[in-house]
DNA sequence: CGGTAGATTGAGAGTCCTCAAGCTCTGTGG
DNA sequence: CCACAGAGCTTGAGGACTCTCAATCTACCG
């Protein structure tokens, strides 16, 4: 169990993925953090419309965001990775919007939410942080919108594959050209608004196509270029991120 | 023209949609604005692909976020209206991820990008409402993909209409059971994903099933119980919210 | 060795798309 | 004052992408 980690101690931090934060801040965001929680794969970290709103940061395995219909039809907002801030949209507003579910089994760091309001009093820096978090969430969903809106299947499919690939590579999850992809079927036709069928169907044909390879929840791109021109993606390489 | 309004004798914040802000703060949101801009009906605000990042806040007039394909499929991502912040992702990143197009003819309040810091460091309200204002935003884009992916042609439009309709009526914009609905059928087609064609097909249905009703500009709703039923739509009353 | 979750494959149906022609309304210029 | 042009909307027809239904297959687990 990572539960007893200290921030000081924090192994993502020391991925090289994030910007760097003072000694008085890390002092801070010890003290924020109220408890580490786990989450079985499969359960809920939020509910759709619970009401009390608790702030996040996943430490580790893999989530998405959710909604969902009255006819069950559910739509997959975007997929959590470690560092990502959960449950800000709650925490802000009452009433959460939207579920949190867990893919793999999680562990999140469960913050004060009477200390919110500190941080931006005590450390402009760490509100400014939050801010920017967000906006990069934003950036994601503007992304996905894009892919369900416009794309057809094989190419909102390629989009997801790609952004997923370099998430997940940025993290330090890379192993012999390949990153963790712990993801169904089911998880791609939700988000990307298909039928499991379709998703299948697409999926094997790029397959076919040399251009991706899901085995034992590993996922490599043997062509990312070709890839990259399917889905008609060509984005800036991956900027530092805070963590909080 | 309404350029030269000072901060404190904002209209919008008149309309009682807004959070009141104290003497202090109102004073440093002055020294925030640079100057008023004005942008022309169909004109960008913002162009995809933009360097240098400028913070606005809409002040009058419609406007909406967009990203562009290289084969000139174009998505809508959500409609701005006054009180919303616009460009607040380029500021923090850079390079602009989305273009900004107005609809009708705009005002927006432009900021002094050097004091957004300053922003933080000397008023965590303002802070935390720019987080907020972020949270909000993503609220409504959450929803959207929630139309574009799981909702049908009609599902989604009467979603769009009913979505655009609270968040007109809110601004005080209401008048005679109607709100200003600048928007052509192509603005409706392309947030939600669909052709034109059975964007119009799918409009003049619901107006024969008394469901809406668009003429000159204005959107009224005979029936909205039954539209947010078709939508399957059930949020809370709007909150006031933040301006800036 | 069943039982279950996930993936695959075939077939028919439906929503939505593209192409294309025509309509309405508005503004402009001869 | 009226014809013309352009933007936006409407309508019909055929086709494509994606969906639902359904059966089968594989892998993993108790």
């Amino acid at each position: 169990m990572a539960v007893d980690i200290k921030c000081a101690q924090c192994p993502l931090r020391k991925t090289k993925a994030f910007s760097p934060v003072s000694a008085e801040e890390l002092e801070f965001i010890q003290s924020f953090k109220k408890k580490t929680v786990r989450v079985a794969e499969g359960e809920l970290v939020i509910s759709e419309g619970a009401s009390a709103g608790t702030l996040f940061t996943l430490f580790e395995g893999f989530a998405f965001r959710f909604k969902t219909l009255s006819n069950g039809r559910r739509q997959i907002l975007n997929f959590l990775m470690p560092g990502d801030l959960v449950g800000l949209q709650e925490s802000l507003s009452s009433g959460s919007p939207h579920g949190v579910e867990a893919v793999t089994e999680v562990l999140l760091c469960a913050f004060n939410h009477d200390k919110l309001w500190d941080l931006y009093r005590a450390h402009p820096n760490l509100g400014y942080d939050m801010t920017w978090l967000a906006a990069q969430e934003h950036g994601l969903i503007d992304e996905n919108l894009l892919s369900v809106g416009q794309r057809n299947a094989s190419e909102s499919i390629a989009m997801l594959l790609i952004q997923h690939y370099r998430r997940a590579e940025r993290l330090g999850l890379g192993r012999d050209n390949s990153v963790p992809f712990p993801y169904t079927q089911q998880h791609i036709a939700d988000a990307l608004g298909l039928s499991l069928v379709h998703t299948s169907k697409t999926l094997s044909r790029l397959k076919k196509m040399g251009l991706q390879m899901i085995k034992q929840g590993q996922l490599s791109l043997p062509n990312p270029y070709a890839l990259t021109k399917l889905a008609d993606y060509y984005d800036l390489p991956m900027k530092v991120t805070p963590l909080i």
